[in-house]
DNA sequence: CTTCATCTACGAAGCTCTTCGTTGACATCT
DNA sequence: AGATGTCAACGAAGAGCTTCGTAGATGAAG
């Protein structure tokens, strides 16, 4: 009863989301750094009044003890990639994760290790589905 | 050459592929009301103003020949999968197809056949990455 | 021919997202 | 104290998305 259901992130509060999830609690200033050294550039502004309206919105928290407040994520990567997938699921895939699976795994090389990983998980699924 | 790519659809517009994809080529009122079958209900003129602006965006293509233009898609149903997967991995997963995958499989369960089709796709993809 | 239904086209309103300039508070340095 | 730099808070502009009402064309029915 302490999921007031988050909404889904925007693909640039997901960008700010990444930057949290990676460095932990953080203020503006370190957000807009972490942005910035890719390559395009946000004003520091923007970020600002994102993280301003992401806190409306519940999907971070904020510290504001310090000058320059620290912010926090809400919801762990984990939950948020749930959210994620659930949505692209229904939207473009029919509801079939197996084909999401596979889709994704065309789409890019994995690494040996994570295709041990998947392998685990699958023979673990297919114990539960005789 | 071919491929001036497609602009990534919302999720609206996806919902009017989804059903060019199951019916093939139909008119504004078959998709109009391929949606209402369902259970909430966008006007008709919503749809027909969401298709216009689809063929405008090259999502879609019509044919006006008829007094009730025929609409089809231009992209399959997988290059658009396979566009939104890429875009997910990037956005929210790092990269990581397999933990995508994961993810996916976590979140609903699938059938024995497709588990069976995934683990033939994980063969290969292991082959290839000894 | 007149009426009625169906279809496209257009335009506008309301909303969200993204962007940034400006302002005022506060701290630091000299 | 005064100047400089950093910060949060607004507010507003511009774009895109979604919604629908209305108008005008076209076909069918009486």
């Amino acid at each position: 009863m302490s999921e007031p259901k988050l909404p889904r992130p925007t693909d640039s509060e997901l960008g700010i989301l990444q930057v949290l999830w990676e460095r932990g609690p953080s203020t503006v200033r370190d957000v807009h750094e972490a942005l910035s050294k890719g390559a395009e550039g946000t004003g520091y502004t923007t970020v600002l009044k994102l993280m301003q309206i992401m806190t409306e919105k519940g999907l971070v928290e904020r510290d504001e003890s310090q000058r320059a407040h620290v912010y926090r994520t809400r919801a762990t990567q984990q939950k948020t990639q749930r959210q994620l997938v659930t949505d692209l699921l229904d939207k473009a895939f029919g509801g079939s994760p197996a084909q999401l699976a596979m889709q994704a795994l065309s789409t890019k090389k994995a690494s040996a290790e994570e295709l041990a990983e998947l392998r685990k998980l699958l023979d673990t699924l297919e114990e539960e589905t005789p």
